[in-house]
DNA sequence: CGATTCTTTGAAAACAGTCAATCTGTGTGG
DNA sequence: CCACACAGATTGACTGTTTTCAAAGAATCG
């Protein structure tokens, strides 16, 4: 039982990892555990880890020129995640991320990072593709945050992400959303009492 | 003077490519084209081409459920441009890519960016760097979108891309900062008539 | 020119944010 | 076990931004 054990199934699962590369890669994590609230990196500070999630729940967000918490994602088991400027060579984290619950990471930095691309082809185009599909779930981001309402926001949320959403205060799912809560709260209100109509908070029943 | 030309400099001033590499790279694009408003994909459409783009301007863009246009990107001279699912394996374009302005392209398919990957570690090193540039510019724009006025929103983007600024209609830079034509309109009005008030950029005495 | 297409402008309505108060559940210490 | 504190969620009233619809005014291109 090794804490590189889930890190070890999900490459398994999508290459055909030798025993000598897997050997080699998990020389190259360090584990650690983060309890609730905790950081793992602030804003501002030097960059240092990128991890791969083993089990819990974490989030990477940003403080706006308001103060107000902006959550850019949110990272379950067999996900990676890391500041944005992680890979591209940045000196100082952009980003907050801490844990939401309980979670077991491994952490990896920039020069074993380096290291699993140049020497394990087979890691590199794995790499490659995790990073692919995560690109193009951004466009799909720009493009619901730029032409949808706060309501079909959600909606979408839930059906793309009912993991995410059962775990998280609602409070975050509003900040990821890019919402207020008490805009998020009218919205379930709403949905909770009159079926499902799916556009407007029209007429409200005032007593 | 070869269609590669732009190309093989974009290359050289990022990485020590051989004459060879260089000679097997030019042999995997083919120059193509495009007049103002003449498509390269349509959504829907079977994935072809991704392109590196030598001149002119174009634009990615999806059409939303009120039938909207939604623009994803646009890209100028030295920029990458292709469907989100190209590198990822989807079948069918998710959006619509056209040119802005009479512009020339080095098209390749999947195969040849395979190829470009596997046969130049020095082509895939670079590849991988614009790219993670690309995916952190993503999240910026995403911060945006869900955390900024349209105001400020048109402002970062003159400040940030004055060259696109400078060449699309304002109707398209109103699509890419997710806001109507009119908003648009009026924010430049407030912004031209009453000296420089914004909410957040405020007084920036830009002689 | 004439025909588009783009931009501007006005008025009304939809949408979401803010502020402040209340309600709810959870966990703590007495 | 209870009382309390605290954070999160809800609700109401209000404010402000942005969209929509409609029409008129530029600009552009063949």
């Amino acid at each position: 039982m090794s804490s590189f054990d889930p890190l070890r199934a999900y490459l398994e699962a999508r290459a055909p990892f030798t025993a000598t590369e897997l050997h080699f890669l998990e020389g190259l994590f360090i584990p650690k555990t983060l309890r609730p609230r905790e950081f793992l990196q602030r804003a501002g500070e030097p960059v240092r880890y990128a991890a791969f999630v083993s089990t819990g729940c974490l989030r990477s967000y940003v403080v706006d020129s308001n103060g107000g918490e902006v959550i850019l994602e949110f990272a379950l088991p067999n996900w990676w995640l890391g500041d944005h400027t992680f890979l591209t060579g940045g000196a100082t984290c952009e980003c907050f991320i801490d844990a939401v619950r309980h979670s077991d990471l491994l952490l990896f930095d920039r020069a074993s990072h380096q290291k699993m691309i140049e020497h394990s082809p087979v890691f590199a185009a794995m790499y490659r593709v995790a990073f692919q599909k995560y690109a193009a779930a951004k466009d799909r981001r720009i493009i619901g945050a730029l032409s949808m309402t706060a309501e079909d926001r959600y909606l979408e949320f839930l059906k793309k992400s009912p993991d995410i959403a059962r775990q998280v205060p609602q409070r975050m799912m509003a900040s990821y959303l890019g919402i207020s809560p008490e805009t998020l709260s009218r919205i379930r209100k709403h949905r909770s009492s009159s079926g499902a109509g799916s556009s407007v908070l029209k007429a409200k029943p005032r007593s």
